[in-house]
DNA sequence: CCTCCCTGTTTCGCCAAGTGAAATCGCGTT
DNA sequence: AACGCGATTTCACTTGGCGAAACAGGGAGG
């Protein structure tokens, strides 16, 4: 915080919200992110001129603009966890032959950073930049089980959305599994948050020994092959391994056996 | 300007200088962006904070972060435009069976905000939120010949980079063609951007009439099959007629006949 | 091994610029 | 035609953003 210019964060935040809450009006957006109208005012006004938020004339009322996706652009293409698993994420997308996922977490929500999508299997839910929760899913559990403790409690105190009857809501199960995660560094899941998917997830290290990241592979449940799970598991991992090393992970930090 | 917050616009300014120069160090960000050190040193910390960008520890050098990954998501869930345009880029991506892109001109940038790849067609040089020039493929001279005379004057005066030797780079010849741009809302291009591309386009636009966009059909020049120009016009024509009437234009401000 | 130098970090004090409150404006409603 | 609501605009008050300059620490060169 000492370091901070309250304008720039008040602006970013202001932007956060718009992305959270598009289609609202100064008013109402002063209203959520808990400022005066004349600051959100300004705040939008300097927003709009540089292409970050976009004003409809006739409702008076703004969403994102375009800018933020030549960032994201930008994002993609340098960010070393991205470009150090790019090739490790098209390897598995081939090999497997499922969709495949890098995530991250934000806060207490997980983000897709990257994506490989199978050609076959149906729509797929998830996108670049999307934000997902942390205690449903394979990756998000892996990112929630080797999170700073405050992330931990916070999750398993808040209310644990049921996504599908799958999903775990209870918090001493979750707590169990994560438990579980952190000696294995890895999870999956079938149907704990799309009914009808599953997703076999490795941990992702950085040279600290840190898990930065998770990959995973994921698709429909009623089209995973019969006997194909440990051939997934085997291949996740490995490309886990694969972009820790790229990262400067040595293997040094093995997990125990579980 | 009456109403920029300065601080805001500097923190903006930043960012994007980052953007397109990843990987520089406090230092060079101030050369680069003609801050102070310490005033980017404060900017790039409040960045950080919230995600924006990170700080390689090794290296003390900064890349953008993943937090304008959600932004962008966001912006392409929600923007007008791309809500509007997505199911007839669809719909043209499979009846072309060629990439589709869509276009929007960010100051003296082509920036696509959509684009539908085909699945045969070669290895893609788009993606959503590049930039590009306005004076060299088939959707980008689109957006240059309606976009505003300082726009236009600028991009005729500056250097017109040659991408290949088909690439316009003579300002009469570029203006001429501009013009007829402007009588028929359709441009064309082969090998001008890329050797070995070809690009069908035609304007979008609003509600006042305004071009707002552009769309595109694309893919390699030597799989172009023979005798399927007027097909491929007629159905980004089609399409860009769709998408416009969606944005609320009524056909009353129809062109000039060429 | 010591020194210099370059770059990131921190401190300090001034005053421009950011801020909230309140007034004004403009439009859609009654 | 008056009313009411939300978007702008004004205004006066500091806050907090800012540059300059001092400090720190690590790597290169001697």
């Amino acid at each position: 915080m000492p370091y901070t210019i309250s304008a720039v964060d008040r602006a970013l935040a202001l932007l956060e919200a718009l992305a959270e809450n598009p289609g609202l009006s100064v008013t109402e957006l002063a209203k959520v992110s808990g400022n005066t109208k004349s600051l959100v005012f300004r705040l939008i006004f300097t927003l709009e001129q540089r292409g970050y938020v976009i004003k409809d004339p006739a409702t008076r009322t703004y969403t994102l603009g375009y800018r933020p996706l030549f960032l994201a652009s930008s994002a993609q293409d340098n960010v070393a966890l991205i470009k150090a698993a790019a090739p490790f994420l098209d390897d598995l997308a081939r090999s497997s032959g499922q969709h495949v996922n890098l995530l991250v977490r934000d806060g207490v929500h997980s983000l897709c950073v990257a994506l490989r999508t199978a050609l076959d299997s149906g729509r797929l839910y998830a996108q670049v930049g999307r934000r997902g929760p942390l205690h449903a899913g394979g990756g998000p559990k892996i990112l929630l089980a080797f999170a700073p403790r405050e992330v931990r409690d916070e999750v398993l105190a808040g209310p644990l959305r049921a996504f599908t009857p799958n999903t775990i809501t209870d918090p001493a199960e979750l707590a169990a599994r994560l438990a579980a995660i952190r000696e294995t560094g890895r999870n999956e899941s079938r149907g704990d948050l799309d009914v009808n998917a599953f997703s076999f997830a490795s941990a992702i290290h950085d040279a600290e020994g840190e898990v930065i990241a998770a990959v995973s592979c994921a698709g429909r449940l009623d089209r995973l092959p019969a006997g194909s799970e440990p051939r997934l598991r085997d291949l996740v991992d490995e490309a886990a391994s694969r972009i820790s090393e790229a990262m400067g992970w040595r293997q040094r930090f093995n997990a125990a056996v579980g």
